[in-house]
RNA sequence: GCCGACAUAGCUCAGCUGGUAGAGCAACUGAUUCGUAAUCAGUAGGUCCCGUGUUCGAUUCACGGUGUCGGCUCCA
């Protein structure tokens, strides 16, 4: 019988009999303690079954639970047995399709009836005594016509139509997986048996459109996650709840950062610490940007619509721009008709009509204009959330002028800017590159130089960056940048983008060195993108506890009986005077409950100030989290705020 | 916008099948004058989200609306 060769990760080679299932191989030839614990295995590139024959040379890699992708196939093992429970306990419901995701897994069914949580619960249980029966995964191959005829037999529609789908790319065969008596056609891997999955625990049910297009039936959404064992799940429950407790959407009202109310949805009103905070924000990002060649603009909040037109946002983006409707219009026209003016929902036009308003030179490029004006967006109501999603923000938001050349140390510039704010705020990021789409303005040559420019500008810069190729837009290619929270949640909040059409629809031009008129480049960019949702990751980044130099409150003063009320006063106004955030507490409180009250309140230092303090004029601190600092002279307090108060990347 | 859930005191939440609401914390008043995460006592606090309907009677049931939450879609 022939024979082929299995190269193991440790380089060692061994052979084994052609045809040979690998779980068979890894048991005689490995050791059946891995044969026990083995998932998944990668065959060169490919994850595949254990059942897999070994038909050539190949590289192989077993997966146990130790491996993430191990953990992803368990999770599609758990979507396969929660749809085969749900069509056991609720008869009718048809199956869609189910993946692992980031956090877990899902299935989208069919249903009239709404799944309830007590459905949930009863799914969950039956779920987990399905793991406990160890029913093994089998796979095997069928013709087209026998998967059609198998799931129109069912009255599976959409599994047909998946099938048809899959047929009219050129499939011949397709491959089903079975457990127990159930049946579904998945492309696989999936592990030996049930009892690989673990522990199953259900989390949410939710809407979902079939394929993802709202003109499409609705599904019901069955979101759950599967570990190898309790102790895992129990550390991920954990987890989410550590999320909820930092929610900036509690913190938010709870620290008097924002807060929502029902006649203004999708607007934050800024509390006064949350002004503050807001405040130094924008305080620090426009010294930033003013250090840094760019010049501060504010234009008018309200536009006449022929600006969108000429932008082009009139014909896409009109839906969600909020018009003003005109007072003499007559009743009987369309909305269209009837109003003339519209909120602007972006700076970048109104920044191009500065740009026009007179003849550029070459010598004035790049010319960055910087604005964080108030912008509107009409977003649909079911998306609104918190700061993440507004109908109504400010974006640090700049448009920069130049010239082609001039294109690669622009984005080198500002990547430099970008990286001093987020190491500021220890946010790590990373870049993402996106090249010219399928649809897209611009012959080759301008996308090559384009591109050219920007990869060498980012790989200038020394930071990881991946490529996505055709993701761009259509009037130029650009860089997002994915920042990565202390939760390791991602969030991208930025893009540089190159644009090649403004130029154009905006009759843009300067005069250059040739005494001839060309089109200049535009750079869009913004660093936090919006001050809101900024906001919003850095309350959720930081639990609230800010670093001193963003705390709306840096220190409050606490006396430890009512009659020190009038040294910590005393002591408040001179830190004051010297720019500090300070307060006091003079509340008759004990001082246990106001320094209680302090840490609750996330304030940076609690300063008790006692007999011992008045009589020597010094403050005794006590940080964030409880480190006493002792009593010390106020002046080396004063320094200490000094240096912990001064804003990383204010200035130059 | 779509699917589902939720909305009770400032906050966190109780309130079984319909009989006009309760706790803790916060607030207020008084006592207490305190040294590093909650001093004690008392008082007050409600359009049970809004509207309509069913009912002798609605916080509770039905319908409509608003907002919020979990998702979908969208995010120039």
């Amino acid at each position: 019988m022939a024979s082929v060769t299995l190269t193991l990760p440790d380089g060692s080679t061994k052979e084994v009999a052609k045809g040979t299932p690998l779980s068979e191989f890894i048991r005689a030839s490995i050791g059946p303690g891995l044969a026990k614990a083995a998932i998944v295995a990668r065959l060169d590139e490919t994850l595949v079954d254990l059942s897999t024959p070994v038909e050539r040379d190949a590289k192989l890699e077993v997966l146990t639970n130790k491996s993430r992708e191990a953990l992803d196939v368990v999770r599609h093992d758990a979507a396969h047995v929660m749809a085969s429970v749900v069509q056991r306990l609720y008869p009718g419901t048809q199956v869609t399709i189910g993946p692992a995701v980031e956090e877990g897994f899902y299935y989208d069914f069919f249903r009239e009836q709404p799944f309830t949580p007590a459905d949930l619960e009863t799914i969950e249980k039956a779920v987990n005594e399905e793991i406990a029966r160890d029913l093994p995964f089998v796979r095997s191959e069928i013709s087209a016509d026998e998967a059609i005829a198998l799931f129109e037999g069912k009255g599976e529609k959409f599994k047909v139509e998946i099938v048809r789908d899959i047929v009219a790319k050129g499939a011949k065969t397709l491959t089903l997986y079975t457990h127990g008596d159930w049946v579904d056609f998945c492309l696989g891997p999936h592990s030996p048996s049930t009892s690989k999955i673990g522990v199953v625990k259900l989390l949410n049910v939710a809407g979902a459109y079939w394929r993802g297009n709202s003109a499409n039936p609705m599904l019901q959404r069955i979101y759950g996650t599967a570990f190898f064992d309790k102790k895992a799940l129990e550390a991920h429950l954990k987890q989410i709840e550590e999320a909820k407790k930092r929610d900036h959407r509690r913190l938010g009202p709870q620290l008097g950062l924002f807060m929502f109310h029902e006649f203004a949805p999708g607007a934050a009103f800024w509390l006064p610490n949350g002004t503050t905070f807001f405040n130094i924000l924008q305080g620090s990002m426009r010294e930033l940007v003013l250090a840094n060649g760019y010049q501060e603009v504010k234009t008018p909040l309200l536009f006449d619509k022929r600006l969108w037109e000429r932008s082009g946002h009139w014909g896409k983006y009109r839906e969600n721009m909020f018009l003003v409707l005109d007072s003499e219009s007559d009743p009987k026209l369309g909305i269209d008709e009837r109003c003339s003016q519209s909120l602007k929902p972006m700076n970048c036009p109104s920044h191009h009509l500065i740009f026009g308003m007179r003849k550029r030179s070459y010598r004035e490029l790049p010319i960055r204009f910087y604005t964080s004006d108030v912008l509107h967006r009409n977003e649909a109501s079911g998306t609104l959330g918190g700061l993440t999603r507004v109908r109504q923000f400010q974006q640090d938001d700049a448009h920069i002028y130049l010239m082609e050349s001039q294109v690669k140390d622009e984005v080198f510039a500002i990547v430099g800017l970008m990286k001093r704010v987020y190491d500021a705020f220890g946010l790590t990021f990373n870049a993402r590159f996106s090249t010219r789409p399928a649809m897209r303005l611009g012959g080759d040559d301008l996308w090559d130089r384009a591109e050219g420019a920007l990869r060498s500008a980012l790989e200038a810069t020394g930071l990881p960056w991946e490529l996505c190729k055709g993701d761009g837009a259509f009037y130029g290619p650009k860089i997002d940048f994915e920042v990565t929270d202390s939760l390791g949640r991602k969030w991208q909040l930025c893009t540089i983008q190159l644009d090649y059409l403004a130029g154009e629809r905006f009759e843009m031009k300067y005069t250059g060195s040739d005494n001839a008129d060309h089109r200049p480049v535009v750079i869009h960019r913004a660093i936090y993108g919006s001050f809101e949702r900024f906001t919003a990751i850095l309350v959720e980044h930081f639990a609230g506890a800010f670093p001193t130099w963003l705390a709306p409150v840096q220190a409050r003063i606490l006396g430890v009986a009512e009659r020190h009320s009038s040294y910590a006063r005393e002591t408040c106004a001179k830190l004051r005077a010297l720019g500090f955030r300070v307060e006091v507490d003079d509340r008759n409180e004990t001082l246990g409950s106001k320094i209680r009250d302090a840490q609750l309140e996330k304030i940076p230092y609690a300063c008790i100030v006692g007999d011992n303090e008045a009589a020597q004029g010094s403050v005794s601190p006590r940080r964030f989290g409880g480190e006493d600092l002792k009593a010390m002279p106020l002046e080396r307090f004063v320094q200490l705020l000094d240096a912990e108060g001064r804003v990383p990347y204010g200035g130059c």
